[in-house]
DNA sequence: CGCCGAATTGACACGGTTCAATTGAGGTGG
DNA sequence: CCACCTCAATTGAACCGTGTCAATTCGGCG
């Protein structure tokens, strides 16, 4: 169920957008991106993010919470392909790419507002430069990411898994101007981030014992940090 | 090393193409196709099939032989992320998709041409519509099984997951006119598959043993036989 | 205070890997 | 035609990474 919410929050929020959109944004480009809160919406965890209208369902960006794009199989296993973080699109180029229309799910409470005005806007690349480059770029980001996955899954170990995961979501994070030097949100409990991976939860929370225990993360709260970038680097490549 | 081969020998091949085109081909779409041979060339199993010219390789298309889109980390461990049969199109859409731009290498000795021609062709679909769907297609159709992959990696077990990847390869087979009733060739490595789905070799063998064992499958010179497709469609879903 | 989902812990079983050696099959040269 | 070579397939045994099951503790919230 979506529902309507405060245009003076959503205000705030939409600078994850600007923020993706990178340095240079047009003064248009600034006033469409403001115009996108006029249809934002609010759902809770657990909500299909796109039902509506059914069928052909409308891209939208995620202007904060967190979802992911998942396939449950017939015996309640799950696999998550991609964590979504704010500033993500999802829905992108309806019927083309599969991973774009995969069932995607809020994990966290979420707010988003309609895509298409970008979508529409990415066509005129002179007018509106960054939006085109975000659009465009947005499949290839997707799919690349998604062959990572292939190769955490396949060939890393779990404790490889888990900082290579850990690593990338801070660099996205920091992407949408969220958390900072290592410090980042991460508002998911660790089911998620077993079934993301392909491990078991209780597996999923010795790893992250063991990673504090090494004192390379901290958690509490919803957030992590990342201690010693360096090392973690080295156990999983950039 | 790319080679001339005989014309003969293709002519002969490029009838992959024509059965992964579908039904309806119109004469146009035949005689396009046809003159696809003109551009064959030959490589030996690991010549990297995507190299030339350096920067923007051309898409080929693989008449016979097979090839896989792997990625290499740095201690040696290989991760495949995708086989890549008869009738399979590699480097489509250059620059845009990074699953078709990734390292694609030969498993076996492959014969390729060049796929520009059914590119150009796509782009005026009234005249070539079967190639126009087939080049629209395939980068949903890659992206598709590389979400596969995520699931079979991410949440199946090694038996699952090697029952999961020879159902599929007998179903694209099939599409490509090799192989029929669950009898098709598989002319690779113990180590690619287990390359392919995230195991060792050691297990990989003793998986296929097991499946021999239990009469679902049959192995020899080259080819595998699914005895008993329903009971492999019930270990892993279609 | 009591509740509930999430995090944590321990014990145990098992799937899968590793190492090391052997067998088998195809190809080549003598 | 056979000896030999090489790579793939196979085997055995030991090891350990992960999963499973079943409690227990923790933390936020009504």
């Amino acid at each position: 169920m979506n529902l309507s919410i405060g245009r003076k929050v959503c205000a705030a929020r939409v600078d994850v957008v600007l923020k993706r959109l990178g340095g240079r944004v047009s003064g248009d480009e600034r006033a469409l991106v403001q115009g996108l809160v006029a249809s934002a919406a609010e759902a809770g965890p657990g909500a299909e993010l796109l039902t509506e209208p059914a069928g052909a369902p409308s891209p939208r960006v995620i202007l904060s919470g967190w979802a992911c794009r998942q396939r449950l199989l017939p015996d309640g296993r799950r696999q998550i392909f991609d964590l979504l973080v704010p500033g993500d699109m999802i829905g992108l180029a309806p019927g083309s790419l599969p991973l774009g229309q995969a069932s995607t799910v809020s994990l966290t409470r979420t707010a988003t507002v309609d895509a298409s005005p970008l979508i529409v806007a990415a066509q005129r690349p002179s007018a509106f430069p960054a939006v085109a480059r975000l659009v465009a770029a947005t499949p290839a980001i997707d799919e690349e990411r998604l062959m990572n996955h292939v190769v955490r899954l396949g060939r890393f170990t779990a404790y490889e898994r888990v900082v290579h995961l850990l690593l990338e979501l801070g660099d996205r994070l920091a992407a949408a101007g969220l958390g900072d030097k290592g410090r980042f949100p991460l508002p998911v409990t660790q089911e998620v981030l077993a079934d993301a991976l392909g491990l078991s939860v209780v597996h999923m929370n010795r790893i992250l014992q063991q990673l504090r225990r090494e004192s390379l993360i901290q958690m509490g709260s919803g957030h992590v940090t990342l201690l010693a970038r360096e090392a973690l680097e080295t156990v999983a490549g950039p």
